[in-house]
DNA sequence: TGTATACTACTATGAACATAGTAGATTCCG
DNA sequence: CGGAATCTACTATGTTCATAGTAGTATACA
């Protein structure tokens, strides 16, 4: 799964609404972009198989075929692969080195570490 | 920073290199491009300043002009944006949660957030 | 019932991407 | 010296991206 930067925008509307007409996924966009235009993307995903619609009146009811956590995962993967060798230690090497993390940030980190790797166990 | 998914490939085969002739950097890519679609490539990353390139003979050796760490910053930075709602944890999260690490790279993992939390401390 | 409005379908355009060919210069080897 | 190989410069093409206008249809309200 590719998505162009628009589309994630648009996709990040719809997760977050469940579904949307045009005008409301238009509206929930942070920049202003003309109807036609959402349109435009709407189908452009519909055709990428990422989002489906029914009618609902006069208007297209546009809802997501796929979840979110597979198209982060697919990015990650993607950058992954690109731009650290293919190792995920790698790329949280990277992500720890960067300045903006919080100290309850980390924390919360570790224990998700600590979690996964109790897990790991059973 | 921006790179495109074959700009990525290219830049990977520079950074591996140190520079490379396009020839080298041909050979270099594990996907096998024409001469002239290599040497595209590598005035499209001049024309945008991510390498340089000085005359070799009759060839030319092309360098990295900006560090990996800086593109993979970057890169990060872009999906956290776009997938995770701006949220670093979130994409962390999303790479624990997936199948492929092993015991040993959660446990390096874990390391690194220690080492990271008590560096913070300081 | 007519007209403004909301909506989709179709079309368009300029930029960037991905890939590569041809022409012309240089160099190396026999 | 002459041809083969190597290299860059210039040009080209099909695709996707980002953005949006126009035309036509349905609808809702006065």
């Amino acid at each position: 799964m590719v998505l162009t930067s628009r589309e994630m925008d648009v996709m990040d509307v719809l997760w977050k609404l469940g579904s949307g007409t045009v005008s409301e996924v238009q509206a929930g966009l942070s920049d202003k972009l003309a109807y036609t235009t959402v349109l435009t993307i709407l189908r452009t995903l519909e055709k990428k198989g990422h989002v489906g619609h029914e009618a609902e009146g006069r208007a297209h009811r546009y809802a997501p075929l796929v979840a979110r956590e597979d198209a982060q995962g697919s990015a990650i993967q993607r950058i992954t692969r690109k731009l650290f060798s293919g190792s995920p230690e790698l790329l949280m090497a990277q992500l720890l080195s960067e300045r903006g993390l919080t100290q309850d940030q980390l924390r919360r980190l570790r224990d998700l570490v600590e979690k996964r790797l109790s897990e790991e166990g059973e």
